[in-house]
DNA sequence: GCCGTTTTCGGCCCGACTGTTTTCAGTCG
């Protein structure tokens, strides 16, 4: 394996991985092997680059880096190189590493592979494991027949078309025609979706789907009539694996009623969460599986959730919460904030065409607040992006603004807008690249206040990319920050920032962080909400919607917070108007 | 390897499914 010294954390997060593999097979102690792989998942897990943290001094804040981790590191960060971990390599073909790629190759068959097949480039490994498939000679080694090499091309040709994670809103979607499905058939007594969809994660690998049935089989082969099945990959009794037709795996699970507590417990996870829960158990003497709870020999079920936690003595913890984040040890569990608590959104766009470069909302004024009054809310922060910097005067920007601050003021006293809700004007500004905001003085003097967000220069270095963003934050009429990463899902990484500060920064001087609720953002990330949520930083929950009909989706931001552990208390627009216009000084 | 309001030493989750076996190892979640 090759490092070098400017390792991302998906290359750090390889890495462990590789290194837990290569002690696998020289069969080192099974729990230093765990060791290497909780380090890979908690990299995998940090909003901040390892490396960034190092320079800091603050690697003893990621779980699982203890001392002997740390100084590895350290090494790595400074020469590009760790004499311990290239001793671990010792001796190991780099193909092997390649091949663990391929779905269904673990650490033992592709050393196997590797060194009886000759494999040892790592580039031309994959390729030439599937011509020996094809060609029948994957059976002369030990351990392999027919079947393991048609297995082999199946997972060479999925290794190939091996997408990104699923969005959430896509994932919602997807298992909700399973559950529909589903549901049509008398056999299936209850049907849900569980694993990281009911966590409500940013992003979803596969769906896994409970059902409660007196009758597995019966549901097993009803389940199979779903019409998107492309294959089946995995039947037993209790379980089917199938690939839809659109390359999603979906693992569904049948389970009598009277355990299906402690299956949905088992299968919402999260594994850490699990891992968690069952070292607490077994210090009472009790061990957890999905069927239940044993003491000695004795099983006993649960049919509900609520039940299991209790036998251990604990309270119900929200699905959203089970990340080992300390919702098992914690005293108090917070009173998560709920859809209902919302009382307005504060980043939402219209039609007023004020000639920006960036999108224009489809919808006006009137048909945004017809929707606004139809979720319940009692205000609406209009915030456009600002007129382009490039083709504008500072006097014509500044004349544009005025025009739309006039168009908002006569809406909020029309005939038009008798429902009552209050239209804030609002603007969402970039931040330049220098930390400048596109509006001169004068165009924010005209503002209910400004959003600030990056929409350009995503690269820069951490420190850089700080203090453009807080020089921004510092103009008074800047209260909160839009999708501070501005990262995209599986397309942009996070802009680097230095969070300890910026959290800093809004504590002091009042500012709000936004958790923008589009599906491709769910920006700020849930593991920086929970930061900001243990300092006390407060938070608003918006849609950036650019639409009427996308108003609804702050559904996904009040999820983020909530697996951020954030309360109604954290979250600025659960006030009512004029609690919010105090704290906004309106 | 890491970790700790019952521990700085002695712990470290639990099971399904598959293929090639002749009782189980490997992979996955």
């Amino acid at each position: 394996m090759k490092t070098h010294r400017h390792m991302d954390n998906r290359e750090l997060a390889g890495l462990f991985r590789a290194l837990a593999s290569a002690l696998e097979i020289k069969k080192k102690n099974r729990f230093r092997i765990i060791a290497y792989q909780n380090v890979a998942a908690s990299i995998e897990k940090s909003p901040q680059e390892l490396k960034d943290l190092w320079r800091e001094g603050k690697l003893d804040q990621v779980p699982g880096i203890g001392k002997n981790i740390a100084a590895h590191l350290d090494e790595l960060f400074q020469t590009g190189r760790v004499k311990h971990f290239d001793q671990i390599f010792r001796g190991l073909p780099e193909a092997m590493f390649k091949l663990m790629e391929v779905p269904g190759i673990g650490p033992k068959t592709a050393y196997k592979l590797a060194t009886k097949l000759k494999l040892n480039q790592a580039s031309t490994a994959v390729p030439r494991l599937k011509r020996l498939a094809q060609e029948g000679k994957l059976r002369r080694v030990e351990g392999f027949g027919e079947q393991s090499e048609k297995d082999i091309i199946q997972g060479i040709s999925e290794f190939h078309q091996k997408e990104d994670r699923m969005l959430l809103s896509a994932a919602s979607h997807l298992a909700r025609k399973i559950l529909d499905h589903l549901q049509k058939s008398p056999l299936v007594i209850k049907a849900e979706h569980l694993g990281s969809l009911r966590r409500q994660k940013d992003t979803v690998g596969d769906i896994d789907i409970a059902v409660a049935t007196k009758n597995p089989q019966g549901a097993a082969a009803y389940f199979l009539k779903f019409p998107e099945i492309k294959k089946i990959t995995d039947q037993g009794e209790k379980k089917v694996s199938v690939l839809l037709k659109n390359g999603r795996q979906v693992d569904v699970r049948f389970h009598p009623p009277d355990e299906y507590g402690s299956l949905v417990q088992h299968f919402t996870g999260s594994k850490s969460h699990n891992v968690k829960l069952r070292e607490l158990a077994l210090k009472k003497g009790l061990s957890l599986s999905e069927y239940g709870i044993k003491k000695g020999k004795s099983l006993k079920k649960f049919a509900s959730e609520e039940k299991f936690y209790a036998a251990l003595g604990l309270k119900y913890i929200p699905p959203e919460l089970r990340e080992d984040r300390g919702e098992i040890t914690t005293k108090v569990l917070p009173k998560l904030v709920e859809l209902d608590d919302i009382k307005g959104d504060l980043h939402v766009h219209s039609d007023i065409d004020i000639q920006t470069s960036h999108d224009l909302g489809a919808d006006s004024l009137k048909n945004l607040v017809l929707k606004a009054r139809s979720l319940g809310y009692q205000y609406l922060g209009v915030a456009d992006h600002n007129p382009a910097t490039t083709n504008h005067t500072s006097k014509q920007i500044i004349a544009i603004i005025k025009a739309r601050k006039d168009k908002i003021d006569k809406f909020n006293t029309s005939h038009e807008n008798k429902m009552k809700i209050k239209v804030l004007n609002l603007l969402e500004v970039d931040i330049k690249p220098d930390g400048s905001l596109a509006v001169p003085e004068q165009g924010l003097d005209l503002l209910d206040f400004a959003l600030v967000s990056i929409h350009s220069s995503f690269r820069q270095p951490l420190k850089t990319a700080t203090q453009r963003l807080l020089t921004g934050l510092s103009h008074p009429k800047a209260k909160i920050l839009a999708h501070p990463t501005a990262r995209m899902l599986n397309r942009r990484p996070p802009v680097n920032l230095d969070w300890d500060k910026i959290f800093a920064f809004c504590l002091k001087n009042h500012k709000v962080l936004e958790i923008n609720s589009s599906p491709e953002r769910l920006d700020l990330p849930d593991s920086l909400v929970k930061r900001a949520v243990d300092l006390g930083v407060k938070l608003a929950v918006n849609t950036d919607a650019h639409a009427a009909d996308q108003l609804g989706g702050i559904a996904s931001g009040v999820a983020v917070a909530r697996r951020g552990w954030a309360e109604a208390r954290d979250v600025i627009n659960t006030l009512p108007y004029a609690k919010l216009a105090a704290i906004l000084n309106l």
